[in-house]
RNA sequence: GGCCUGGUAGUUCAGUUGGUUAGAACGCCGCCCUGUCACGGCGGAGGUCGUGAGUUCGAGUCUCAUCCAGGUCGCCA
């Protein structure tokens, strides 16, 4: 039979009590049982940590018995002192001390939990979802949790101090035919019409500018239909703003600013400002990558001058082509990089996208190298240093065209670092890498589509090529890195309705089209707008990194998986049939 | 959607060329235990080997199909 509270209050949390001769109350979940005959010992757990209830021959009988009778996961309230304990844990923070309790009530009892509960993990995370909330009943979770809303009180206190006001827009927003999938709500009103869950904010903020409100921030919730991966949920946090009069600088600087204290406040580390700013074209050529991990070199190497006269028809062919040969070289890798390993770097970089891989393993006196009988000694031996490839590292090569070579040298480069365990993992390496690409191929259609979104402010001197020559056309639009991974993308945007009707006709929308799917945002611009631009900061991703967690589902509370769905409450799921017919909507079998 | 890996007790896993009653650890239950904190000791319960079909005298093991999960590529303006 359970109990109740009555009028027994919380007085500490068990992490709290620290001090031998205080009066507490303390309330949790049962961590563990420990009988040892006339003495017992039970571990408490809540948010703020653990303490030890000691139970000897001192206690009362039937307050012994009760104890007694406790498992694993009970929910306790108990009244009682702590004291000094006769033996000593130095590793638990409140390990001097235990609670003599003299009230205990047994507010809930537990089934035995489909695993056990502690800070190791020891289940499959499958199970782990399905009782989500028994997991997050775990100390490392619930940590993980505390950073997010840390991050998300700094970032509020951040805005607020700069002057933005938080304003929220729709959830329920018309669905625009680019970019990611949309999630789709039906309307009931309107039979066979739809809303569209927002892919981000971006319209709206613009016409918040517009609006004049100068300065504009939310923690907005984003929906995307697309697969998901460890670094990708369909539904997802920005910390999104946007601001007036004013241009990329001045963004870039808040934002370090922002970089910087909330980096202060929970690691308690400074980051040197500004940060460092890469252009986009520097950072596809150093680290085939526009997201480049500069917490370790390995960078890529163009060698295209040095083999295209050889004799190696792969290497000679890629670059007479318009193409180029490139490579990495891994210092002292040829042990840990073995034939074998090779040959799986191979797949690797054949899964995506390459032909093949040339390599040098240069172990004892030789160099052996995957295409010797094509070059003479002396012009590997000048390969070799050019690329500064010497005894005990190997050397990898990708010949292709560019679109081909930076990419999987890209990749390949941190999968040899991952190999090699050479990334130092308490490096925080914030990068700007600015100046992207306007335009980008699309590869099946051979249209130039937009790169980041057709909002997009061009660079001033680009303008007159937006049509005769896109792919020269760069954007003033910037991405912000962390050790790797995209934390956020931001740009100024066009505020002339001119210009952004030419932006729509390079994209190759007909005047109908751009009438149809953007009228209300070109007209808007007709009324004048003050320049201005933003940013959506992951706000996942950035919890991801700095709890150096490895998936996004260890910082969302209720995370989807693969094939997005929740596992645990099994959404989606079919509805009756009525609410389809409300809708007008027909599902095929 | 393609490819890779996995699915055996509540959990994490082992399981030999296909061969007796499918094992271990943790957890769970019972008894013992006065300083444990991964407590310890003794005993016990617990299995549709993901599902279906096939090969075989015999399948956890081999074959096919299928479901589920994870990773990866496509995709993600």
């Amino acid at each position: 039979m359970e109990e109740m509270m009555g009028t027994l209050r919380r007085t500490h949390g068990c992490g709290e009590v620290t001090g031998p001769g205080m009066q507490v109350v303390v309330g949790g979940f049962v961590q563990r049982v420990r009988k040892l005959g006339n003495l017992m010992f039970i571990t408490l757990r809540d948010r703020s940590g653990v303490v030890q209830l000691a139970f000897g021959d001192d206690t009362d009988r039937e307050l012994f018995e009760k104890a007694a009778s406790c498992h694993s996961e009970y929910v306790l309230l108990v009244k009682g002192t702590a004291v000094q304990r006769e033996s000593i844990n130095p590793d638990m923070p409140t390990g001097r001390i235990e609670i003599k309790p003299e009230e205990l009530r047994i507010l809930a009892k537990a089934e035995t939990t489909p695993f056990v509960i502690g800070d190791e993990v020891n289940a499959n995370e499958d199970l782990r979802l399905k009782y989500r909330y028994l997991d997050l009943r775990r100390a490392p979770l619930q940590q993980n949790l505390i950073l997010r809303h840390k991050i998300a009180k700094c970032a509020r206190e951040y805005f607020y101090a700069h002057d933005f006001i938080e304003i929220e827009t729709p959830m329920m927003m018309r669905s625009t035919p680019e970019g990611a999938r949309d999630y789709l709500i039906p309307s009931r009103v309107h039979p066979g019409e739809f809303y569209a869950l927002p892919q981000s904010p971006q319209i709206y903020k613009q016409l918040l500018m517009v609006a004049g409100m100068e300065r504009y921030f939310q923690i907005a919730r984003c929906f995307r239909d697309e697969d998901l991966r460890a670094d990708r949920q369909p539904e997802f946090t920005q910390i999104d703003f946007e601001m007036s009069f004013v241009d990329v600088d001045d963004i870039l600087e808040l934002i370090e600013g922002f970089v910087q204290t909330v980096v202060k406040e929970i690691l308690g580390r400074d980051v040197a400002l500004p940060l460092p700013r890469m252009p986009y074209a520097e950072a596809m050529q150093r680290f085939g990558s526009d997201k480049p991990d500069t917490r370790f070199g390995m960078e890529l190497q163009d060698v295209s001058a040095l083999v295209k006269d050889s004799g190696f028809g792969v290497f000679s062919g890629a670059v007479q082509s318009g193409g180029s040969v490139r490579c990495i070289v891994a210092k002292q890798a040829a042990k840990t990089l073995s034939r074998k390993e090779i040959d799986k770097l191979t797949e690797f970089v054949r899964g995506i996208g390459a032909k093949g891989l040339a390599y040098v393993r240069w172990t004892e006196e030789k160099p052996s190298c995957s295409f010797g009988k094509f070059f003479t000694e002396e012009a590997l031996a000048e390969l070799l240093q050019a690329v500064g490839c010497t005894q005990g590292d190997v050397a990898l090569f990708v010949a292709d065209k560019n679109a081909v070579t930076l990419p999987t040298l890209g990749a390949l480069r941190l999968e040899v670092a991952r190999k090699l365990d050479i990334i130092p993992k308490d490096k925080l390496n914030f990068l700007y890498v600015t100046q992207m690409p306007f335009f980008e191929k699309d590869e099946e259609t051979g249209a130039w589509v937009a790169m980041h979104h057709p909002f997009t402010m061009p660079e001033e001197s680009c303008i007159p090529y937006l049509e005769s020559d896109p792919a020269r056309v760069t954007a003033k639009s910037f991405d912000l890195v962390l050790n790797g991974v995209e934390l956020s993308s931001g740009s100024m945007r066009i505020t002339d309705p001119a210009l952004q009707e030419q932006m729509f006709r390079a994209l190759g929308m007909s005047e109908a089209e751009i009438e149809e799917k953007f009228g209300f945002l070109v007209e808007a611009y007709r009324y004048g707008a003050p320049p201005h631009g933003g940013m959506g900061i992951g706000l996942d991703r950035l919890a991801m990194v700095l709890s150096g967690a490895e998936s996004l589902r260890d910082v969302v509370a209720f995370p989807k998986v693969k094939d997005a769905s929740e596992v645990m409450s099994q959404c989606p799921s079919p509805v009756e049939k009525e609410s389809l017919d409300v809708l007008g909507i027909a599902v095929k079998a």
